[in-house]
DNA sequence: TTGTTCTGCACAATCGATGTAGCAATCTTG
DNA sequence: CAAGATTGCTACATCGATTGTGCAGAACAA
């Protein structure tokens, strides 16, 4: 059994070099590609390739990296894994890295500013190519550490003012996720359990902003009233969101005729109340949700969701990464509405229509 | 405005030595932190360290880990991240990774043995100080690789035999799943319809095998029947399972009155079809699936779900790694049963229970 | 034969950070 | 006051891959 030359185990173009008499730089041109413009007889670049290949050989990156100062890494930072649309950025991300032979590297940083800073200067640290900045509390002060380094980066689902932002159309999805539920609550008179409310998110939150915005706007429209007093909009933790809606039940004497839930993180929280509720409690309840779950589509009551375009998201990320856009435009994606399966004409359709990517 | 040494932008040792008149390997020191046993003045590497924070200096860690054969990377590859269980996974993954002040890098692999293959590969080439395989469909073959290049991994949630695995206890898990599908599925003596039948999985897969010998043995104890017949895992796929089940339906004439749904992947294509069924259809199933989202918790018909330890899956692995086990033991977590909140006696702390981590 | 052009490869510098070895200056000790 | 110890710092080689430069030898032309 031939034992590996050094120690360490991981094979060098150093080791090639001395197993095939040729020269290292020779051996880097074979495995790197360059050997025909490096003028390297073709019968020498496949030998070596083929001894590499033999001993398990991989290029170093970091040398690699360092020499060419390009890594091969693209980033992207989220706020968290556990949510369907972060999973599904993750996964398109990912498919977007690959097939432009790079090396995909997703860090979730938890809604928290300081730990957003040190990732992304974590990822510059290891120089990473591009990033896409995902869902950030604070956009700006990552593009102001992304531009000192000269990185180029694109804010995605939350829009800052200093690089470029794709997000979806909150305004234009919100508004039609509120026309639905109004559409499809129950008639009532009564002037508090009969009307729509707000919940999750937070105010201070670009997309609750604008999904409030259009909240009221359609709520002044069509139903002649102020929604100011609906919206309860303190934070994305589930927690808040459980204690928020219970705590609006216990003030307005059950529960009202219709929801606009800000998100799969609020709904979670929502259900954890309405889990302490009997069943007969959501006999006449209408839920709107600004997200896609599927599962989520498919409670005992009907559920309208909003399902953002995330191919679209990413795809236009990566158009503006890899285009030389100046300033910071904001791109904004439409959204799709679905329609619950429980109040769907023709379920079998809408349903197979989500589910199919 | 003073502009940056190299057009670049990225600032190095070598520009924080010239501007403070210190030799590189001082800055080095300084800024590494090991300037007090090099024997460096305080109040130069505090100097050093000042001027560094002002220009914004950052490791950069590809030269620091080309040196030191160290990259501060941890890696863990898993089917997707699509998925509450792997985004869990995810999610706890990150945390442990930070408190041992390195970077996660978490790569999806679509199940798909070339790509896990690939990916792992990749993740060597940037010299990853360990790996965490997550269902992997070949764990063996990955072991192969790490062996090679002396790199420390762990299997989790599917086991190999050529390096420590730390997997779900599926075997208990669903016979406990099996059990309560049995005790609250509506009585029948229907032999067709009236039994509980298994979506969902791969048989050539180590989880869905444990799971349906579990199945089998408890339906033979409690049952009396063989459930040979009774089990239909083609694959993962959400499409092959929503497929599976509407052929069983169309076979038996109807619903069964419960399934073992073997993940929520296999579970979002049962619902695909449940989708084109009215609602009536529902009344009268019991649901068990081996995977736990909370949305799925709150169907319109009961679901019972078994939830995986994913702290203690994430914390032995790397108990394991850090540690010297040597061979390749399979440490079994016990997973926990979800009662649906729709058959719980006391649905509030049930359900409560299931949402606070 | 001498000069020119290709071929095919090797040498050596380089990327940024680290760490060993070592040098000069200062301090201690007998 | 000289030998030795200590302090504070610098020079240089190193990690592995890349790449500009250069140098033999072959092929070819004059």
């Amino acid at each position: 059994m031939k034992k590996k030359q050094k120690s360490n185990g991981k094979t060098t173009i150093y080791d090639i070099a001395r197993s095939t008499g040729a020269s290292p730089s020779t051996v880097s041109a074979a495995l790197s590609g360059t050997w025909r413009s490096r003028r390297i007889k073709e019968s020498t670049a496949l030998e070596i390739q083929r001894l590499a290949e033999e001993q398990g050989y991989t290029t170093n990156m970091q040398a690699r990296g360092l020499r060419k100062a390009r890594s091969g890494l693209v980033g992207m930072v989220l706020p968290a894994h556990f949510n369907r649309f972060y999973a599904a950025m993750s996964q398109i991300f990912e498919a977007h890295v690959r097939t432009r032979g790079m090396c995909p590297v997703v860090v979730s940083t938890l809604r928290e500013p300081e730990e957003e800073r040190r990732t992304v200067e974590t990822l510059i640290s290891y120089a990473i190519e591009s990033l896409l900045i995902v869902g950030a509390t604070d956009p700006d002060a990552l593009s102001d550490i992304c531009t000192a380094v000269n990185l180029k980066h694109v804010n995605v689902d939350l829009p800052g003012t200093k690089a470029p932002s794709v997000i979806s159309d909150n305004y234009s999805g919100a508004r039609q996720l509120t026309h639905e539920i109004l559409k499809s609550m129950p008639k009532s008179d009564d002037p508090v359990r009969g009307r729509p409310y707000f919940i999750g998110g937070a105010t201070w939150d670009f997309a609750t902003a604008e999904r409030i915005r259009a909240f009221k706007d359609v709520i002044a429209t069509e139903c002649g009233y102020s929604a100011d007093e609906l919206i309860l909009a303190q934070s994305y933790d589930p927690d808040a969101s459980a204690t928020d809606v219970r705590m609006l039940c216990e003030r307005i004497g059950g529960l009202p005729t219709a929801l606009f839930i800000n998100s799969t993180f609020s709904f979670e929280g929502v259900l954890k109340y309405f889990s302490t509720l009997p069943a007969e409690a959501f006999n006449n309840i209408v839920v709107g949700c600004y997200d896609y779950d599927p599962f989520a589509s498919f409670m005992h009551f009907p559920v309208i969701m909003v399902r953002q375009n995330v191919d679209r998201l990413v795809e236009e990320a990566f158009r503006i990464i890899e285009g030389d856009v100046d300033g910071a435009p904001c791109l904004q994606i439409e959204p799709e509405l679905i329609r619950p399966r429980t109040l769907s004409t023709s379920p079998s359709e809408t349903f197979h229509h989500n589910m199919t990517r």
